[in-house]
Formats: C-alpha cells, structure tokens, sequence
DNA sequence: CGCCTGTCTTGACGTTCGTCGAATCAAAGA
DNA sequence: TCTTTGATTCGACGAACGTCAAGACAGGCG
C-alpha cells in the first residue's frame, strides 16, 4: 500500500468551472465541505502559503526544490513534508526531471477555492 | 483573564480593499503569510467550513448559535469552541442580544482571501 | 563500478487540535 | 430571589501536526 494512497473521495478537484457557488450564496453542504476543508488546511500554514505562492508565481510555472529549500530556515526533509502536504491537497504538481524535482501549480483548484470564497456585491454584505 | 483575549498581531484585516496581490503573481513576504494563514487554517475543518458559510449566507447577514448548533452531531461547547476559532482568525463577529448570541461574517476578509486566490487568465496558468 | 549530490521516507519528539463532560456566566421569567 | 435556558470557559484526553536527525532512494559523473 505504498503505491496507491488513500483514496481520497476526490471530487471534481480537477475541473476547471467552479465546483459550488459562493460559501455565502449557499450552505456548503457537509460533502463539500469535508473535500474542500483539506485544501484550505493545506493552504493554513505559513510555510506552505509560501510555498505555494512561490510555486504559483514561478517564471515557468513551475518551481525546483533546490530553489524552495534555501528560502527557508528549515530542514530540506521538513520542506518536502510541506510540499508534500500542497501536492496531497491537490494544489500542486511534482514531476521529477534528472536530479531536480520540479513543482507546479493547479489553477483549477485555486480557482475553486477563490470561487468558493467570493462575495457579490451586496450578497450578505447589506447589514 | 477571562475577558480579553490575547491580542492577535492583526493587520489590516479589516481594511475593504485588497492588502496583497495574488499569489499568484507575486511571492507572498512571510509577513503575509503569518497574518493570513490562520484564516485559511480557520476555514481548514469541515465544521468550521460549513459553519461559515451558514453564517454568511443566512437571511439577514447573521446567524444565532441556536440555529448554527442542531445543524451538527457535536455539543455545544465544541460548536462554541469552533466558532471563537473563526472569531479570533477575524473571519466572523459576535454579537449578544439579549439571551442568544448572533454570528455575523466579515466580507472584507473573505473577499481579501479569494483575491488573494484569484488567477487571472494567462497569469501562471500558462504550462 | 563507486561516489556524490539532491530528494524523499522513516521514526521519534513535543506541540497543537478536536472533542467531550462539568462547571460557570448571562439574561429572562416565575 | 430562585430557577431555567442559552452560551461560554475550564480541564482532560487521544489524534494529528510540525519539526528534526538518520537512513534510503535516484540520477549524474569520475
């Protein structure tokens, strides 16, 4: 059980539209919320937000270790735990090419997750 | 003790506009990220998840604890527990009046949060 | 082949988190 | 005033988290 991780009710993580209208438009459902909960714990910590921010806004797209490691007074194993945690949340992406390993983004789920979190205006905002 | 709480190194959450571009396009200074992943961490557990979103999407902008309690299969100190969690990551605001307590959402951070998500088309979402 | 560099996994430690039961505080009514 | 109802705080417990040191794996180069 080394190869196959635990299989996540994954929902449409991968899509590209908007899963759910806006938290505040709607009740998130307890489904939903149980799938969507994990990215936004993933996203909880201040190393990770980094991470992924570095990750997202990489020239190519994309972001090799060697350059997310030193950017941080942490060990090189407790930053591969994080990206890790980023890459089991669905949030981002490794692929290994020669010695580096490289990490990228998934737009779709920031997407999502932005989604989830936007705010017509004049939605609940009017108390 | 019992009254004030301790006293969050709180930036401008409370600010209307936007505090940082997305993370998308520019890397996220650890400053940042210290002040806004705990919202994001807030928001990483289902209940909490689902709490928030009754709360912003209730009629008038608010939600009583007695309505947000029966929703769940926990007991009321640890609904209570969640939401001072949500309270003091800013993301809602308590109000008692009279018997029962009401939660209102703040939109300012929640819309801060999904800018801070948002990817514009073409951004890094290029490879 | 053997060594070196880069990355991940494992095992362990202390801390924080989610949950509950019991006790406490706040407001309304008898 | 005393009781009742609603919400929070306190104390405790097991589970999960963040971190590290040590070891294992992968790929390049002598």
């Amino acid at each position: 059980m080394s190869k196959q991780q635990a299989p996540l009710p994954v929902v449409d993580l991968n899509a590209d539209a908007p899963c759910c209208p806006p938290l505040a438009q709607r009740r998130v459902p307890a489904e939903t919320a149980a799938v969507l909960a994990p990215a936004f714990k993933a996203l909880g910590d201040p190393v990770r937000l980094q991470l992924m921010s570095m990750i997202a806004s990489a020239e190519d797209g994309e972001a090799c270790v060697c350059d997310l490691t030193p950017a941080f007074d942490l060990t090189g194993p407790t930053i591969s735990h994080h990206l890790r945690t980023l890459r089991e949340a669905g949030l981002v992406d490794a692929e290994r090419r020669g010695t580096w390993v490289y990490y990228r983004a998934r737009p779709q789920i920031l997407r999502q997750l932005a989604a989830l979190l936007s705010i017509e205006p004049g939605a609940a905002a009017k108390a």
